[in-house]
DNA sequence: CTGATCGTGTTGACAATGTCAACATTGCTG
DNA sequence: CAGCAATGTTGACATTGTCAACACGATCAG
């Protein structure tokens, strides 16, 4: 293997299904991901992927937990070397967050929606995402470490900044903010308003 | 017709078509609402529906419609004799909009995802939606005149707002809450927060 | 009352999909 | 070099959305 392409061992077919999935996903959407239509545009046949994959819904969940993996990626780069509890942390961490969503609708979707794949009962896609949420948790702490925030439940604070950033995300990508407004000043807005409505000292 | 139910013609298919679709919904997600199983279910063949819904998409917008309509009776209930500037107004409405999503998963995930049907190209859709957003930009205007929030742009508060509860409902009904948190909690948690970042003089 | 017409249902048919079983080809291991 | 296990392919089936051709039945003209 690792050879070119004379035929019929492709050499990574694994690997290449799931960027060729990833690739239809945020063309066409999830629905426009098929066996037979990724086998096509990549050469090889129509049932080629279950060598690889149980059936379609696994395939789905590898790309799911790629999208995981790539969103961590940018979210830990964000302040890599700034401390914890600076005060700009939140805002940047949201907008990285929503800009992954507008860059990549589709994937953000399979990601957080349920009707590709259940999440419950897939323990490889619930650790990366705890993971994450976990990092969100860490920076409300230190916040309410260095006194900036109220002192609360730190799992209640992050759940509402969550929901509030993955609810701006899931309007914009699925087209449900129509009239013109600025994308950044909306991210902006709600980051602030996040923090102002948490600071302490009433 | 109008009769009840010796056979070829129904009655009222298309009434019995949207409930029908409404109801496999919440039962099992939008995917499982298929022409053919709604045939069966109602003991009619399968391409009956033809006649009343040019196709699949369009049932489904119509159940969308329906939903919206529902939600904005649920909405407009909410301190229907109330003052507008109430303060106690938003965290209602926030809680009755979460509450419908979680009672509806299904409806809610249609009416305001694009999977399923694409509201752009349906101004009938548009409508019922902006309707819903006018109430709550009308909200935060009560709230700027009898000077509770700060001045700002109405609408950029607006969808701040629908962007954390519509956040929190989504992570909610996608089941990506699961640690154990009590749910009234997270909604009130939300709103105040809102209200408190939003608060005029600083 | 008779029959034409149109709305409403039904059946047949087709292409596309996910998936399994049987078969083919290849690369590696002894 | 023989043979096995991994990887691809083809055939087949049930399911789906949808269209065309046909069937039924209510209503309206005469």
């Amino acid at each position: 293997m690792t050879r070119d392409g004379s035929a019929y061992h492709h050499g990574d077919l694994r690997a290449a299904l799931l960027a060729e999935a990833v690739a239809m996903i945020d063309e066409g959407g999830t629905s426009s991901v098929t066996m037979r239509a990724i086998g096509r545009r990549l050469g090889v046949s129509r049932s080629a992927a279950y060598r690889h994959f149980a059936d379609k819904s696994a395939l789905l969940v590898a790309v799911a937990a790629a999208g995981f993996d790539r969103l961590r990626e940018r979210l830990e780069a964000v302040g890599a070397g700034a401390p914890d509890a600076a005060i700009e942390r939140l805002p940047q961490v949201g907008e990285v967050y929503v800009r992954f969503a507008l860059e990549n609708p589709g994937h953000y979707r399979l990601m957080y929606g349920k009707e590709a794949i259940s999440r419950e009962d897939l323990p490889e896609l619930r650790e990366v995402a705890n993971a994450l949420f976990d990092q969100l948790v860490h920076i409300f702490q230190s916040y309410q470490r260095s006194g900036t925030i109220k002192q609360q439940d730190p799992r209640l604070q992050a759940y509402v900044a969550w929901g509030a950033v993955h609810g701006l995300a899931s309007l914009l990508i699925e087209g449900q903010i129509l009239t013109a407004v600025d994308v950044d000043e909306l991210i902006r807005q709600t980051t602030s308003t996040l923090l102002d409505g948490m600071r302490a000292g009433r």
